[in-house]
DNA sequence: AAGCAGCATAAGAATAGTTTATAATACCAC
DNA sequence: GTGGTATTATAAACTATTCTTATGCTGCTT
């Protein structure tokens, strides 16, 4: 036996109506499309589901017993189409999304409080880098990677299997302390600093600063490495070093016994959202990355 | 948004094999159809249920959502299979019976025993009077109605609107006093009682006395009248009155200080199952209507 | 007794569904 | 990297299903 499950809802339109014509009349339908219909479920089932009279028909115990069955494949269908269209018009859902920590204290907030305006959607946040983002977002424990990425240094293979949509160019800035000679230098270059103390982030971002020293024509002296953007601006606060941060991470946390100088040697990195290909077509990841992008700092 | 329960089942079966081909493979389809049923499905969603990648697909949030209900309503439709199997086989189900009383203390019981050794039927079992069980055929509040009828009196113009199986012709007896100068005369006629005392029974019954009487040329006097057949024959014992009853009526009590004669006026009466038209097809039915037509008293 | 409302059936028309064939893309092993 | 093998998508043709139109029959109702 096999029931088709499109029938089990008509056999319950029709118990309903109290006869086929009745039930062809509520789907808009002509009587003989529903005893075509009734007539191959009891086939299917082996035996009559209805009894027919000349006022309408009447089920048999195995009709009732369907029926119950078919209410509640029913109202299974109808809460399945509600929630659904509650999820296509972001009035519910969750999103998931991981971020690197200068984001998740500046871009972040502010797509949030643009999504929890307009949308029910919740969002779930995770603290990554982007290399852990991304795998994050590969094992689809997330939803949305914010990574961020050199020019010269290109993000992992796995990068390429997902999507991208660039949120921002996000410009680096050089660190100088107070007490620094050239602290306020005018036409301040890379090169006037060739001689100092540096202090360097994440491996990535060390990379970076190598590579930019390189173009200008020098080995950088890296002393010190963190890929906290408060302890870099302490350090250089206290003079014990020089170094670049981009202008998202200076505006999460600004130490203000820092000087920050443009240089034209620096080169900034690009913030991307990554997501798994097609995602951008659910409403609520669209709802995310559209908040995120119309959202520049 | 309209919910194809049997798109949604496909796409239980898709998120299930974790491919869009390898649902096709457990269906015995062809990959592009179950794409395309996939596709309707999104379509009529307005979002995508699946991300897909060449290794497979994983389903968005929306298809989590919505391949819990088709888990629900996967399970009811098997559920359903499994009932409507049952009682396909009479392994499970109902029969609601109503008949006259001797009916259900002679017929019934056989039918009963024979019906529980080859099924697990369950049979409700309700006294009824021919006219307040056709009632009750009527209103479905029973599934078989056991009656009996006299050739001379027609049952109410309701019965035509049921199917009929006739059970047995149930023949009628004189019942005399053992002291009656009668009792054991050869040859015996109706009219050898025309000046009896006589006790009749239920309205039917007692017109077709009247009736095998007219025939026979006499109008009986009528002095007691009861529709219990123990009465009946209780009153004749103490020689009080003669009487007719059915032999199905002395089946199911006799007493034995009561002489019964056959005498050839005599005509007797059937006795009929009566089911709404069709549910004869239904196995449960038709199971009770078998065991009681192969039970001839 | 006629008219109305119900169900069943047959045959044709319209729609859905399925397959075959093909392409594009990603992953894996050599 | 390069071929081999997995995946999904798409187009076109074919098949099957499903719906309608047309008809007949039955029983209820006036």
């Amino acid at each position: 036996m096999l029931l088709d499950p499109r029938r089990v809802l008509i056999l319950k339109d029709v118990i309903e109506a109290t006869s086929i014509s009745g039930a062809a009349r509520v789907l808009g339908w002509t009587q003989p499309a529903v005893t075509h219909h009734i007539g191959a479920l009891e086939r299917s089932v082996g035996m009559p589901l209805l009894l027919r009279r000349s006022t309408g028909v009447t089920p048999t115990q195995a009709g009732k017993a369907l029926l119950a069955h078919a209410d509640a494949i029913a109202s299974h269908l109808a809460a399945a189409e509600a929630e659904l269209e509650e999820m296509r018009l972001c009035r519910s859902g969750t999103v998931r999304v991981a971020a690197f920590p200068s984001a998740l204290a500046t871009l972040i907030p502010h797509a949030m409080t643009r999504i929890h305006k307009d949308s029910g959607l919740h969002i779930r946040l995770t603290e990554a880098e982007p290399d852990e983002a991304m795998k994050l977002l590969h094992d689809d424990d997330v939803d949305v990677a914010i990574v961020f990425s050199y020019a010269d240094t290109q993000l992992t293979d796995i990068s390429e299997s997902f999507d991208r949509l660039t949120i921002a160019m996000d410009p680096v800035a050089l660190l100088l302390p107070p007490t620094h000679p050239l602290a306020h230098k005018q036409d301040l270059h890379l090169t006037d600093l060739a001689d100092d103390a540096w202090v360097a982030g994440c491996p990535r971002c060390r990379e970076h600063l190598v590579s930019m020293a390189h173009r200008a024509g020098f080995e950088p002296r890296i002393d010190h490495e963190t890929d906290d953007y408060v302890v870099v601006q302490s350090l250089v606060s206290q003079g014990l070093a020089v170094s670049v941060l981009p202008m998202v991470a200076l505006a999460a946390y600004r130490n203000e016994d820092v000087v920050v100088r443009d240089a034209p040697e620096l080169t900034g990195r690009r913030i991307d959202a990554l997501f798994r290909p097609g995602a951008d077509r659910v409403p609520s990841i669209a709802a995310v990355l559209g908040a995120l992008t119309n959202d520049a700092v």
